[in-house]
DNA sequence: GCCATCCTGAAATAAGGATTCCAAGATACT
DNA sequence: AGTATCTTGGAATCCTTATTTCAGGATGGC
């Protein structure tokens, strides 16, 4: 009966994710689009619908295939304050050299924008935050548990600092700033909740 | 001779600000400034040149106008602890409600956009960063004098967490975060560097 | 091989973007 | 008052935008 499509759809949004992840909704037009994936228009529109349309579902990839994973290995991840530690590493890395260096984060780049004034993207920013929070927030109470907190710290709080201050990595990482200076920063915080600086 | 202008460019630019500040510079159109401003688009270009100078314009105005008197304040506050937590109170409050709510910081909002590319653009962000890091640092010295920090505190790398904390606190509020948590969120990162929390 | 169904390409549309131009009006010095 | 100089309003320019349309090509079940 009916044709079938003659390209991957996923690979074409995980493109479409790097367009907006580096320039920005508007910033982006629908022929940045076609150029970047090769395809015409008329199967983007048949497929994804229109640009805001294209954006959430690529805001969303993002979420899913970039965010979560490291969410998870954050709250799964036993070792207390090292994985706390480790995951900042990670991040800097990402946002500081390689491919995606100066890129920021998708989604903290969602909140300076007028993406946020759709609600559903909204929701995903709320829904980012919220598992960032809790992602750190397990790996606290794993280094409470391993009595790797200092005496008074409170894991909750904590969490919403360090959920914050990845904000900021991510923001300031955007326009250049040095990966050094963020790791020192970053060690100097989790200094302050530990007993002893983590490596 | 000549003739004067018939508008004065130090208000005009104001309004410019709160457009710009609100919407980014990829959303706002000309025609937005047209109508805001009520002036013309003849005057507009005689007066400050293009959208990318009169962007310019703005941000160093925000700058100025915005920042730097809440830097100054709080570097030249003499009572240590207090004066940093009365400075993230009053950004809170500014971020969350009032004419400004969910605006964000202007300076923080350029940094995730494709304003940044700019090198001219880029060195204003960079001036943000280091005053208000500097401040931050100045009022953490003044702490340390007092003896308000906790012991092994170090108040460079406590500047450079709180700076980060506040472009945190300015993305999330963008995107409606809750005013009280916030304030939660800054109790407990000052509370871990002071031998009490401060007020 | 047929045909309904979908995909594809390229052009067409309609709206909006930034910027420029020019005639008309206002100014302040001589 | 006269005039050179600037400002102003509004139209005109030219480019880019997002979205739609449509004719033709490819597909797969019958």
């Amino acid at each position: 009966m009916p044709d079938i499509k003659h390209f991957d759809p996923d690979a074409t949004l995980e493109t479409v994710v790097r367009l907006f992840w580096r320039q920005g909704v508007a910033s982006t037009g629908i022929q940045d689009v076609v150029t970047a994936t090769g395809l015409n228009r008329s199967s983007l529109y048949a497929t994804f619908g229109g640009k805001q349309e294209l954006y959430f579902a690529a805001l969303r990839r993002y979420l899913e295939q970039r965010s979560q994973p490291m969410f998870r290995r954050l709250a799964e991840d036993e070792r207390g304050l090292p994985a706390v530690s480790e995951f900042f590493a990670g991040l800097i890395e990402a946002r500081c050299s390689g491919e995606y260096a100066q890129w920021g984060c998708m989604v903290s780049n969602a909140h300076a924008g007028v993406e946020n004034s759709d609600p559903k993207v909204r929701d995903v920013l709320d829904q980012h935050h919220r598992e960032l929070r809790e992602a750190m927030y397990a790996a606290l109470v794993t280094a409470e548990r391993q009595d790797q907190l200092a005496p008074g710290a409170d894991p909750g709080a904590s969490a919403d600092l360090l959920a914050l201050l990845a904000y900021g990595v991510n923001l300031r990482s955007r326009a250049g700033a040095d990966a050094a200076s963020l790791r020192k920063t970053v060690a100097a915080a989790l200094g302050s909740l530990g007993v002893r600086a983590a490596a």
